[in-house]
DNA sequence: AAGCATGGTGAGCGCGCATTCATAAAATGA
DNA sequence: TCATTTTATGAATGCGCGCTCACCATGCTT
């Protein structure tokens, strides 16, 4: 029936107005400091009707934040996977992971603000997925570190502490730009980013 | 007077024991899900004298979280100094780091999860105090990157480019072993850390 | 157009918790 | 020992906010 399709596409627009505006209140303020009312409230619905889309606070605040994480590991895996040579791989990464902070700030700054690790019992669930979706991603990283050691271009080296090495990078660099972000674009320090977690910083005799 | 040193002494080691205790339950539970009553209990006092050491639960809170990080930093900061030789001082920092980590975990937990991102209005001045104590931390890890530019044993590039590079990898380490800690020493890992840092991950050709 | 149903509404309920304060206990000192 | 100051106590208070639910409006069917 065509009727029910509509009615889904309206659903989901209005769940996605939601979100968007839960993910602006969220970042500026806060899982804590968020009341349903303002999200309620930005969205142009009553507070009632929020909870026709979502069970509950916590439940928004979950969907705000895998949603769109899964889309983000999805992109930035599909973009490595495209690019053939080893070592560019790893610029692509990073690249792929700096766009994405880029053009998602408020969602990046509820992730970083790691609200979603202080939520009480109810969401040990939200806890372990977070922890699941990043272990899956780490392990990717994880992998594209082993066959850049398999075909000789990286070093010997023990591949998941390279990649907690790059990701620690990454993530300093990508927080520095969420709180200070003054015009510029974090893109501008890709190239540094790989020239040091493949070169270094050492002065090597000449 | 004899009377009132003493006086202080008292009052400094009951403050200190709710120090110890909070920084337990704050860890385990967050600041959120953290109550008064519960840090009354644990260490002993009524609700009402813990309102005699600290003003509210805020300022308990910060006086967890700023006092050791102070320390911490200071801590760090004297290690490398002693050390003269320009590389070390590198390997030293980490080491420091590290180990401070390894002796203070629940505190170091606590500043992951970073509830203090998050504290409504009142505590612009602990996010504040938190940023500057920061950056002031970070300009100490420019200058050493600085003086191993000058005396040539680094690569010419934006020192805090670098110091952030290697404040990245060392937290990207800090946090896994926090969450993962299976009896290991983060320690183990501070050779590696200098290697990536210094040497890159890259095979050179021979 | 008149029922019927589905979805929208927001005032109010209930609860959890930080904070207070009247009172009790302890310390001080004469 | 008693009067006085100082410190400890935890029941009671007040408030903020997540969530519910009795009612309303819109649209669908006949």
């Amino acid at each position: 029936m065509e009727k029910e399709k509509r009615k889904e596409r309206e659903f989901n627009l209005r769940r996605a107005e939601i979100l968007i505006q839960a993910e602006k209140i969220f970042s500026a303020k806060g899982f804590y400091n968020t009341t349903v009312a303002e999200i309620a409230n930005a969205s142009g619905f009553a507070i009632g009707t929020l909870y026709q889309f979502f069970k509950s606070k916590e439940k928004l605040y979950t969907a705000v934040l895998t949603e769109k994480l899964e889309m983000m590991y999805a992109g930035i895996q599909k973009a490595v996977a495209e690019e053939p040579d080893l070592l560019k791989k790893i610029e692509v990464l990073v690249a792929a992971q700096f766009r994405f902070v880029e053009n998602n700030t408020e969602f990046c700054s509820i992730f970083i603000r790691g609200d979603y690790l202080s939520l009480s019992e109810g969401s040990m669930e939200l806890r372990a997925r977070m922890i699941k979706d990043y272990t899956v991603y780490a392990s990717f990283v994880e992998g594209v570190m082993r066959k850049g050691i398999r075909a000789g271009v990286l070093k010997k080296m023990d591949p998941r502490l390279m990649a907690d090495a790059l990701m620690g990078i990454i993530n300093s660099y990508a927080s520095k730009w969420l709180i200070a972000a003054e015009g510029t674009s974090p893109m501008v320090n890709v190239q540094t980013v790989v020239d040091i977690f493949l070169g270094g910083v050492r002065e090597n005799a000449h």
